[in-house]
DNA sequence: CATGAATGAGTCTTCATTCAT
DNA sequence: TATGAATGAAGACTCATTCAT
């Protein structure tokens, strides 16, 4: 055997792991998922799991980092090519849940990291997201910009977004939620480009006493 | 002592206990608080505590359920007496908010109980959160009726919102963040209400074939 | 049960386990001693061995620590009241000899205290015997003082009648030794206070070629 | 490749192993050094280790082995050709001073040695150490024959220098001694020729109903 | 001969819960 | 009712040894 294939072998057993930690963390969770579990599943041997990975701790923080590698590997190929902002929003939104749809169980991963490693400086989860967030905000400052948006805060809109999606993905999972987030996009698309009140209702909210009801002020600080 | 003094005194002596395993459970989590910790902190022995509470878990479930009912309280007397629905909704929407600025902490309890307890079939936190949505949607339908309200879906629209808030509150938890919640109302209303695309976005996007669509800045990377 | 009732109780179990302890850790080395063990002899759970130690090293320390106090109290005693210097030193090679007559498994704990907590600065065993280097060096200053004693380093003197001693103890231990130490007590004073030469033997090993064999040096840092 | 020097390459391999093994065990001790770092210091897989040597336990063996070998020759190589019976043993006090001048870490080896594989009948290092005890009984017994030792016990007085060597170097050893133990060879061998006491001393300790014995120094606390 | 991935028995330690006082 | 000593099941991790390549 070379060296390489000894290295293919090693990395593709690394994977196994890997993937069948991600469905056991998922579905028992960090603290109940007992090393022995592993072993079982794979059928080797506990030390096995050990010279993959230093513990069980890091094992599941290399889950969520996969996780979440393969949600931005999702995004990108979803958003890439689209010029149109109005699509790209629309196609990003859709990616995400998407995602969620088929990987609802890395809820639960992402769940138990900030459970188990509050101390760890910066979860996964957010260190993604904020990649995504800054395309978001790029997005719509070219659209404000261009007199599509309105004179919106742009970081914080952006945040929006994101808190919602967040929001609406992890509702759904502690309702147990089976599949089918994706139909939601259209309407999430909906209310965060149109706002949910009619023409009458703009007019209405804004005569009673106040002509300027939200002054967008310069973007703050995160 | 008479039995209604023993009563007063049980009664108490419980809610010192909720009250000290709220912070501690807060502050460590679930997994990572052990009983001896109670024990210490209010100064009682170990065996005091399961006179009040059968098992740790119950302590805990109880502790988030007295959470929980703190910020239906909260957001109870905020909007109490409003009847104007924009203004309602807007004082939802801060009430929910400052209650998190205020207790942010409780947000790790609800993780907690998540992620510990998955197998009870449902989260304290989407008890109490249905009976808000349900308010939520009773007002928008009202307002659809009015006229004030696009041809929206009551029940996914109200969803949206209350993923929203709750994305907002878990995202600013996740980043360790430093009170003011509440400031994030305005905006998160605005948007909520009027949607973030100005009148001319709104043209464009219905109608898709535009020629100029939006100077999108240049993809970045991720 | 009054606090004090159990503090006595609570001190005298230590004790137990102490004892115990000193005995398996002597029998079977600190490797090969297992935690359990303790339990099963004392037909305690495991973990309330815990509950009086933190840890099985803890536990081990304790036992060489309290086996050097035992020395040093065996020491004392044999030596206290006695003026006459000759005699003084004789009861306390006896007495070092005895101790270890009675208590030879004791040295397996000071090597293996030295074998696995190679790190801590000092083992214990030396901070003992220093106290008691200490006082044969008075005692020796005294006699050179005195004109009983030649003129020898008394430092180094002292050190080489505990080498000795140690040597003597430690020896006797590897070979399995069975008892009778105390016996050779006063051989080991006799070499120690005439060496082993006649006195035709010091007249021709001075003759050779050299006046003056050893020239003592004044008194080096240890 | 002839069979000869498949035997020398084997044969080397073995002395690099037994080689690096000294030092490891003697740096970290029997139970801290692990297979694995043979493997990682003589860069060679760790199954090649047992190509060598059937277990941890037998190559530590071999190795404590091979140190006392060592010292067996420094000492002949140090003693041979000296018919003065003086200078003979001061010779060998001197050489195997000087030798764990040089080897101080053998010590550890020794230590380990009895710590961990007591079970077996001798420890290698008595085997050797009775050899030289032997030498030093024949000469001792010479010494006496011709007048030149008082009517000692021969055997006990041998011993009785075995055994202070021993404790010196492993009194030296447990202070983490740096070097020089070769500088106390001269005072051991006084010490152990002529003994501590005067003339008068002499005189004073055999008379035991002296009237003014010595003037003790305070006897000191501890 | 050499390799190093796999093995799994063996240990220390933790901690929720119980119960005699 | 309060106490806190005792319990013991459970679980993460180690490492000497094996063996297929």
């Amino acid at each position: 055997m070379t060296p390489e294939e000894r290295n293919d072998r090693t990395a593709h057993r690394r994977q196994e792991i890997l993937a069948e930690a991600t469905n056991l963390f998922a579905a028992e969770g960090y603290a109940r998922t007992k090393v022995d579990d592993f072993a079982l599943r794979l059928s080797v041997a506990k030390g096995t799991i050990y010279r993959y990975f230093p513990t069980k701790e890091q094992l599941f923080l290399a889950v969520a980092d996969k996780a979440m590698e393969n949600l931005q590997t999702a995004m990108h190929s979803a958003t890439g090519g689209i010029d149109d902002p109005f699509k790209r929003i629309a196609a990003a939104v859709e990616a995400y849940l998407s995602f969620f749809d088929a990987n609802l169980h890395l809820i639960e991963i992402l769940v138990h990291e900030r459970a188990e490693f509050r101390d760890r400086k910066k979860p996964t989860c957010l260190t993604y997201r904020d990649r995504n967030i800054k395309n978001l905000e790029a997005l719509l400052a070219g659209m404000k910009e261009a007199g599509l948006a309105r004179d919106i805060d742009v970081v914080r809109t952006a945040a929006i977004l994101g808190d919602l999606l967040y929001g609406t993905v992890y509702t759904h999972f502690l309702r147990g939620g089976r599949r089918n987030l994706k139909k939601l996009a259209p309407q999430i698309v909906d209310v965060y480009f149109n706002g949910i009140l009619s023409t009458a209702g703009k007019r209405t909210r804004s005569s009673p006493r106040s002509k300027n009801p939200v002054p967008t002020r310069k973007a703050r600080r995160t």
